[in-house]
DNA sequence: CTTGAAAAGAACTGCCT
DNA sequence: AGGCAGTTCTTTTCAAG
């Protein structure tokens, strides 16, 4: 565990809102020299603090304008059955997230779909036939709302 | 909406597992040359497909090692509720993400906490006593796996 | 689409306070 | 820690086929 300044939270801050922020911004921004910035950034990674980059994609231009969030619990809970559930529903392609947790249940999928329609055949014909599957709960996304965190 | 071919589809695969590749790195990895893989990108930004770049930031890293999913239903569910349980919920630092959803509960958060006592902390004093707060469901989180989703 | 090249900018290094 | 000056490298952008 390492600890932060003002000035590393506020980087931080910065690039959880915009990953195309360059040293030299960063220094402009904060009142930092391009090399004092860049050193921060090398520093935050190989702290591995800054763990990686990714792209933003939105799935509703795509035509995916339906996300659900998807509580699963197993009816029989062997350690086979975890990874056999685990192998079979990461080859679902509309499942984009797969949280193993603790609690009413013991999965939480994040799904995206076309529609409600299409939503019905990946829960009727995907979802459901899974091995191990008992109940699920369902929850529709009307809005997300993103927050830096406790940086 | 719009549709995409199988280089846009693996340009987009290849970014969101890492957003530091560049245009000629993804020309190298899909066989187009520099500025055609350039033009790539750019389309699927202008497009709004690309939304835009972040930098993953490792909580765990920094002493944030519990991280909670919590179903919240609201008591009263008035349209003034809605917007003062937002405005209240967004205001509590440990709150990564606030989705609006449908169905069993009304919100489901995503909230990390440096350990499970913090955690109760977090639940007693700033979750509970916001304004209409009901039920709350709470899963913590033992594993999570990223997939590329439908693209 | 390609290659080639120029321009711009970002990353990185040494040295100094 | 930070700043300044400079070098190197990559990315961007344009020209031409």
């Amino acid at each position: 565990m390492t600890t932060l300044d003002d000035t590393d939270r506020a980087f931080l801050r910065a690039l959880a809102d915009d990953g195309t922020l360059s040293a030299g911004d960063l220094g402009r921004r904060f009142g930092l020299s391009q090399p004092a910035a860049w050193r921060r950034v090398k520093r935050l990674q190989e702290a591995g603090i800054l763990a990686g980059r990714r792209v933003d994609i939105d799935l509703e231009a795509l035509g995916f304008g339906v996300t659900v969030f998807l509580g699963v619990k197993l009816a029989a809970k062997g350690r086979v059955s975890l990874e056999d559930f685990e192998r079979a529903v990461t080859a679902i392609p509309e499942v984009q997230l797969v949280h193993h947790v603790l609690g009413l249940y013991d999965y939480r999928l994040r799904i995206v779909a076309r529609d409600l329609s299409d939503f019905e055949r990946i829960l009727r014909r995907r979802i459901m036939t899974l091995p191990g599957v008992g109940e699920v709960e369902a929850n529709v996304l009307l809005s997300e709302e993103r927050r830096p965190g406790p940086i």
